[in-house]
RNA sequence: UGUCCCAUGGUGUAAUGGUAACACUCCGGUUUUUGGUACCGUCAUUCAAGGUUCGAAUCCUUGUGGGACAACCA
């Protein structure tokens, strides 16, 4: 009843979408575009993209076109449009309809004779250095082309042959008339058309010509009927030239207005689409896919939810300025989700053996684990406890001091829901190694049972699995891909030379509860005292493969 | 030797002329059968200098710093 709703502050994309409803643009009018070019994965810089005007089209119930800009047949595949269209469903986004460009090709060609009727635009047959050479610079004004005053007949005659394929690529292109003198670039005579005698992933060979980005793209937003068309802050340039194309088709329909917004950068990683694939192709990594890209496949690989993801955008906000996001945000945005969900399982990545002397040999038995403690629905699960069993080889120092939290000789830990346990002597191979350490453990102390014992205070708690009640299994254990906040700073340096070796380390011996000898790809889980982990994608229940997703915050593991 | 955009703690984002807030990070502390979680605390007179105003992060001017602009890419 009352407005006590808080007044959320509004990013400025919003704010011009509040001007706009107030002088007169009507709510159903609201329209919003993603356009993503086919020619590569979605990585989380285009998730802000996305969740941008998806978000917009959520907040004004308004409709949010996926187009694909597909207007280069040289680099666009099929394959890319499956793949984004199945990382924006998997992100849970709902698109009103599927475009491409390509499916305005006639209507963007019908346009374009009609420019060149209205003497704004002519085919110039210059070579492109040629043509470079009178553009110009960003300080010096650029010279008509030699071919700037064909007549109308003589550009719809070379235009028309243009599109029956009767010439070579280069040969001619199709410019629109401006100013060579225009202060910004863009506006000398951009060129519209361009032959290209290339197989289209949607059009076949239908046309051997093919708009540029600058004609189709404000030109498929007007077709659409889009309100706001929001891009990246390096098309500011082009609004310009944006409007003028629009005003040369506009009639009184819902004109769109292009807005710019910064990209999201992430520090330690790249986000070129080009650098990225050049790890692809270059077998740095595993994939596109590979948990530690960027890309959105990669992190649904690495164990990242959607609404991590959704958080994590949504957090960084969107401005006009230049931002690059600390990646410890978006690690903090999935171990709070996944804090929140995931079951508590006791895995041991690099396993040591610990006998317990005076447990009864043969003998086993049941301890209840809880599964989730911030969850008080998760319930319990049984776990086997036994005579021997493994522990991590870092949680045991021979000589222990009292102030850390691992096991000793002669220093007492705790063992999560099971005893309290003792060293008591080192077992070592011939090389001197650990193999084995043996222990008493308290009879008295079993978590759970409310004894005097079990409530004692000890320094450390451990986690443990059966020696002869679990499951051996993969683990992928992943750091971040580069050694360096910012590896495409400096120009010298190849950013390739800066991955991590440290990024993948596969551990094989890896020790998990029963509780997992069915897990399926994609569960996640989080090892206690580890991490979260999800199960990768290539994991079957004869070898099961775990990725981690993130590490637990962990102070002891930073100070040391 | 131009035009345009940007400038708030380590990183982001807010404050829309009324006295700098939130998140993450960092560092300290409390609780804890995860060195997790939760909770508490520390960290900026808003790039600079002028101006307008009773009052400026906010408006104006000039600097300074960063970014964009010359692909038959998007």
């Amino acid at each position: 009843m009352e407005n006590l709703e808080e007044k959320k502050s509004l990013n400025f994309i919003e704010q011009i979408i509040e001007e706009d409803l107030k002088e007169g643009l009507s709510a159903d009018q609201l329209k919003f575009r993603f356009p993503p070019e086919p020619n590569g994965y979605l990585h989380i810089g285009h998730a802000k993209a996305f969740g941008l005007n998806f978000g917009l089209g959520e907040k004004y119930n308004a409709p949010v076109v996926l187009r694909f800009d597909d207007t280069n047949p040289s680099k666009e595949e099929q394959e890319y449009v499956d793949a984004i269209k199945y990382d924006l469903s998997w992100m849970g986004l709902k698109w009103a309809e599927e475009r491409y460009s390509s499916d305005y090709f006639q209507q963007l060609y019908d346009w374009a004779v009609l420019l060149i009727k209205k003497g704004k635009a002519y085919v110039d047959s210059q070579s492109s250095e040629d043509m470079a050479e009178q553009k110009g610079t960003p300080t010096k004004p650029g010279r008509n082309s030699p071919y700037r005053d064909r007549t109308v007949e003589e550009n719809l005659d070379l235009f028309n042959k243009m599109k029956q394929g009767e010439f070579k690529e280069g040969e001619h292109i199709l410019r629109a008339k401006i100013d060579m003198t225009h202060v910004n670039m863009l506006m000398r005579d951009p060129i519209m058309y361009r032959v290209m005698h290339k197989a289209h992933h949607r059009t076949g060979n239908n046309w051997c010509i093919y708009p540029m980005y600058d004609w189709a793209h404000g030109e498929s937003d007007y077709i659409e009927q889009i309100s706001h068309s929001l891009c990246s802050l390096e098309f500011e340039p082009h609004r310009e030239l944006y409007d003028w194309f629009l005003d040369q088709v506009y009639d009184q329909n819902t004109r769109p207005k292009q807005r710019e917004f910064s990209r999201l950068n992430l520090n330690y990683t790249v986000m070129s689409k080009r650098k990225l694939m050049q790890l692809v192709e270059e077998n740095l990594v595993g994939g596109w896919d590979d948990p530690r890209m960027p890309t959105i496949s990669g992190l649904r690989r690495r164990g990242y939810t959607p609404a991590s993801i959704h958080k994590f955008i949504v957090t960084a906000g969107v401005s006009k300025r230049e931002q690059v996001i600390d990646v410890a945000l978006l690690e903090s945005c999935i171990r709070a989700d996944l804090n929140k969900s995931t079951t508590r399982i006791m895995a041991v990545l690099d396993p040591l053996k610990l006998v317990i002397t005076n447990y009864p040999e043969g003998e086993t038995e049941i301890v209840m684990a809880d599964n989730n403690p911030e969850d008080e629905n998760a319930g319990q699960r049984e776990m086997i406890f036994s005579r021997e069993i493994y522990i991590e080889k870092a949680d045991f120092i021979e000589e222990c001091p009292s102030k850390v939290f691992k096991l000793g000789i002669g220093k007492e830990v705790r063992l999560k829901h099971g005893y309290i346990i003792k060293g008591e002597e080192v077992v070592r191979d011939a090389a001197g190694n650990i193999i084995e350490v043996k222990c008493s453990y308290d009879k008295k102390s079993k978590s759970g049972s409310g004894s005097e014992e079990s409530q004692r205070k000890v320094k450390g708690t451990l986690h443990w699995v059966s020696a002869s009640h679990h499951v051996t299994a993969q683990v992928n254990v992943y750091d971040r891909l580069f050694t360096v906040e910012a590896p495409d700073e400096n120009k010298e340096v190849d950013f390739k030379t800066l991955i991590n070796p440290a990024s993948l380390t596969v551990l094989n011996d890896c020790k998990i509860e029963l509780a997992l000898k069915d897990a399926k790809p994609q569960e996640r889980y989080q090892f206690q005292r580890l991490g979260y982990f999800c199960v990768d994608d290539d994991s079957t229940s004869e070898q099961l493969i775990f990725n981690r997703t993130a590490t637990l915050k962990d102070f002891w593991a930073k100070k040391n």
